[in-house]
DNA sequence: GACCAGAAGTGGTCTGAGGACTTACGCTTC
DNA sequence: GAAGCGTAAGTCCTCAGACCACTTCTGGTC
């Protein structure tokens, strides 16, 4: 077995057969290397690996560290790559997040949040009398995660995050011919995601939000990619 | 910036700008070196990093490339880190599993496919005969992934089956006092949910599909973890 | 044209050294 | 006695150079 390839298995084992919880440090890269019986360079470069993929974390300084292994932190990793996909990725992860944040959206209806009510229906009001695209995709953002964080499942908030996220990229919202009218179709599909939780009604609000992402997803077919913006 | 950020931004710049596109080959390490201005192993922790997340691929003696940047593939390399999620947010999982494979199930039942029911139908056929835990979660994911396939949409049905391997490595299927009862339960919702798919009814199927799982849900709820098998 | 051997190109691994950051300890000071 | 501070130890980060292993191309041979 290669040498990397041996010491990502025996960093996973040590944390998989539960030596090592959540949090838990590791023995310093010198014992590491012994134990696992590959230089540094390639104890590294598995530590990296992990550490990509959110499982461990490097602290400069102090030392190696098994994360949280929160599935929503995790799940947040992906955007790294998912921000790569291309636009015909961009769409079978849309289905996903249609499904899933109609989901999330029913289960926030389900639920009696007159706080949560006011602060959506201020967003929206915030959305309504912008036009500048970043601006929207802000504070369209922030709509939806606000709703699905209220549907309770933080892991299905990350996953629908990550996806928007990547959607974001292709810019919808720019001054052109169809500007005011996608923009109208769109305040009005949260006004009536809006409604429905309002009124508390789970199924019509799986409805609109299945509604709207739909046609989110109608409008990123019909686009051609705008260049990335620099990466930080 | 830190050397090895700096040359994770590099790479990821080059991919993001659409400079190299799915498939393309990267300079050698050296040239890259030279390019991003940091050393040799700082370039190779970046290219593991981005590797891990399946961006990028490195063949040995051949060069290092641009993955195919498929979202299925991508999610499938999630396997790695969700393995070792423990059982909370394993549940949280479920829910997303849930979810998708009704979705998928549904889409699967509006299909019309004489060989799919065929195909399904011998599996349950095998996983009705078997007392096996091991076979029996082969069967399992079998059975489960062939309705997903059917459903149409690769991303759903690598996020399904990511999740899914997880939460085979809990054994429901042990013997013990509840073995008939539970497996038996188990038969029935599969048969509830081929019978869907065979009459063509998405709803049905739908409903079947989330009931089956959410009766998983419950099992793993009353479940320790069992020792972690030793990783390949 | 097919096959084979060698050479060139490229990633994989190891070693050794020094730098940068965090943490803990002991001292000083009030 | 408690707070502040500087030093020292511990740990990860980066670099450089060398050699190994694998793939691919090239040229010649049959």
């Amino acid at each position: 077995m290669a040498a990397t390839d041996k010491a990502l298995a025996g960093l996973r084992q040590m944390i998989a057969s539960g030596e090592l919880g959540p949090g838990a440090k590791f023995p310093p890269e010198p014992e590491l290397c012994d134990h696992l019986g590959v230089s540094r360079s390639s104890l590294r470069e598995a530590v990296r690996s992990l550490g990509a993929l959110g499982v461990i974390e490097s602290r400069h300084g102090s030392g190696t560290y098994v994360s949280a292994l929160d599935p929503a932190a995790i799940i947040g990793r992906f955007s790294l790559s998912v921000e790569l996909i291309p636009l015909e990725g961009v769409l079978e992860l849309l289905e996903v997040r249609r499904v899933l944040e109609a989901h999330a959206t029913a289960a926030a209806a389900a639920r009696q949040d007159p706080e949560l009510e006011a602060k959506l229906s201020a967003v929206l009001d915030q959305l309504e009398s912008t036009t500048d695209a970043t601006e929207i995709q802000h504070l369209d953002a922030e709509f939806h995660g606000l709703i699905c964080a209220a549907g309770g499942n933080p892991t299905v908030t990350a996953l629908t995050g990550v996806i928007r996220g990547r959607g974001g990229h292709y810019r919808i919202f720019e001054p052109g011919a169809d500007f005011d009218a996608i923009k109208q179709t769109s305040d009005r599909g949260h006004r009536a995601i809006l409604a429905a939780i309002t009124t508390r009604d789970p199924a019509a609000a799986a409805t609109a939000a299945s509604a709207h992402i739909a046609q989110t997803e109608l409008w990123l077919r019909a686009l051609r990619p705008v260049p990335q913006p620099a990466l930080p």
